[in-house]
DNA sequence: ATATTTTGAGAAATCGTTTTCACAGTCGGT
DNA sequence: ACCGACTGTGAAAACGATTTCTCAAAATAT
């Protein structure tokens, strides 16, 4: 029947080729071939093959499998904090575009810490995932173009053009104007903006569309209306008591992201200050919290899900891996939600 | 010098031990028995072989060490919303409770789908992973117990005594109590039940604590003044517009989790009733989000950070590894959050 | 001093795949 | 009929570690 002679019998729990090739009176080469499907090979010997296959429930080992050809059937995602329910969404939508394809995602935070980001991307690189999707973050971009020198690289949150990395970038100062605009238009002219920290670009961009769209209404922007915020909750909380202690005159907050709005309608609320009756406010990114908030949160929306599945996508087709669910082709682009946190100036 | 026949030049960007071996003139063997410490080696030969091992910065490669060792250094977790806070947060724990170990989590997620997390975990076992950590979800006690049969198990949200399996499930109806007794000792006396999914084994639980408190007190409980909703914001707006339609009168609202009391809170405010005014509301788990809602959230609070850390330390206990970060052994408990939700009853 | 144990280190087998190589057997073209 | 091109297949060589053998040298016992 077969000259192979049989080594080890198939242990209970995990059958290999050899036992396959075994089963089906073949080679193992053959049964690699069709487990791979490269090559051609003779239809009788395949349906014995496959028979065999689902008789013995074989799996192919990851482990031997990555050993030999190099891939393990892995991305790496590099993400920031995993409770942020930015990044979360982003992260789900990787999940969702890697479903179906064979590949997993591996998830680690860098918490917007340049070291650690830098040493947790070490770290997927030494796992060998088959390419990276960084989330944000602090990387400069010649690390992030150094690491596309190995691997097929997916980036989100900025623009960047170089070979082997896909970026999905908005263009935070247009998101920025968009919001501030609204405010504009709503007849406010004294405009407060709790900033995200001045380390993050995408802050400092979305705080210079607040400035074009002053300038672009020929008004002038008081100063001390604009305050740095961390990005968080607290933050956005301490800065707007700061520009209540301050005195300051303003009828509107520009917030730099979200969870600061949620900080800042907290203050507002201990002090007594109706939203929007009297301060509107704005925030960014629409968090799906921001539906349930009382009243429901203005925000631009910054579609992370889709961001998420599109750089999943991206990086599978650079590994030539057709994705399974064909994305439609919606354009990627920030849009103001309006809801209810914003209203009319009072004249 | 050495007997090895230089079989390859070490590549530019990838050192195998052979490399190593080489350059600190021993052979493979010494230099695995150093990676692995399990045996004794002479000093001298020690440090020449640490000093190639950074000169050439090696990393030994995971995927032939886990061929042929079997571990694969990574542990599964069964999670179920990416995008929830409640599973996030947990994850997030079993990241912290791994960093340092060598250890990666390989996050994956169920669905509340039987079906999906069952096809889940058999993914997680097919890569190999060494521990599996399991949070919530639907899988049987029997199927846990199965799964527990091939790997360290741990799991959260029910208590589960069986081999290899490690449970940290809280007393839910004990939280359902404490949450409703606090509405009971405001004075309110007909106080409404947001529930979870009937198929929710904690959602039942948190039902007979709210029933339990009730019987506690002498209170006879209106059934119709519970109504279940799906865990998710909208469900706890939709069954919250259902108490009012129905015209039935409670002065509070226990919700069986944070989320369907965000959405129950903007119901009310849809309708323009004033919390904690009108009605007093009480959740479940005290997301983090709880501290920013307005007024902010009284909740019971669930230590899912905690917990993920607890979970992790478990599996890689049972796998001989000791922790990195000796985790203080605090007592993983309920407790009521009491904030701004709840008032006392109008008299 | 010889016999025996202990110790340290190299050679080689092994894990389960993929891939190269060699080799028959077919096919079509002059 | 003969010869190159093409096909499908099996044997064997990787991939990079761990681990079992084996054996020399050193340490101890008699």
């Amino acid at each position: 029947m077969s000259a192979i002679p049989p080594k080890h019998l198939s242990a209970p729990d995990t059958a290999t080729v050899t036992d396959v090739a075994l089963l089906a009176g073949v080679s193992i080469s053959t049964v690699s071939r069709i487990l791979n499907g490269n090559s051609r090979v003779a239809s009788d010997e395949r349906q014995a093959v496959e028979a065999a296959i689902q008789k013995l429930q074989f799996h192919p080992n990851l482990s031997a499998r990555s050993l030999r050809s190099g891939s393990t059937k892995t991305v790496g995602v590099l993400t920031q904090e995993l409770e942020s329910l930015y990044f979360t969404a982003g992260a789900q939508g990787v999940e969702e575009g890697l479903t179906g394809s064979g590949f997993a995602p591996l998830v680690v935070p860098g918490h917007w810490n340049p070291k650690e980001e830098l040493d947790r991307a070490r770290l997927l690189m030494s796992r060998k995932v088959d390419a990276i999707i960084i989330l944000g973050g602090t990387l400069s971009d010649d690390q992030v173009i150094e690491i596309a020198r190995h691997l097929p690289t997916a980036i989100t949150g900025r623009q960047l053009v170089a070979p082997n990395v896909f970026a999905f970038g908005f263009d935070q100062a247009a998101g920025g104007a968009m919001a501030t605009r609204h405010l504009i238009e709503l007849g406010h002219r004294r405009i407060a903006h709790i900033s995200g920290p001045s380390t993050h670009a995408d802050a400092i961009e979305r705080k210079e569309g607040y400035l074009n769209a002053h300038r672009e209404a020929q008004l002038s922007v008081d100063p001390r209306l604009i305050v740095e915020g961390n990005y968080q909750e607290e933050g956005g909380r301490r800065a707007a008591h700061n520009l209540l202690d301050a005195g300051l005159d303003f009828s509107a907050v520009f917030c730099a992201n979200d969870q600061m709005l949620w900080g800042a309608r907290l203050a507002f609320y201990e002090r007594g200050l109706a939203v929007p009756g009297d301060v509107s406010l704005v925030g960014f990114d629409d968090l799906p919290q921001c539906c349930y908030m009382t009243p429901p949160v203005t925000s631009v929306r910054q579609p992370m899900h889709e961001v998420g599945q599109a750089a999943a996508h991206s990086v599978l087709q650079a590994l030539g891996v057709e994705p399974r669910h064909q994305r439609p082709p919606t354009e990627l682009k920030l849009s103001l939600i309006v809801r209810g946190t914003t209203g009319r100036a009072a004249t």
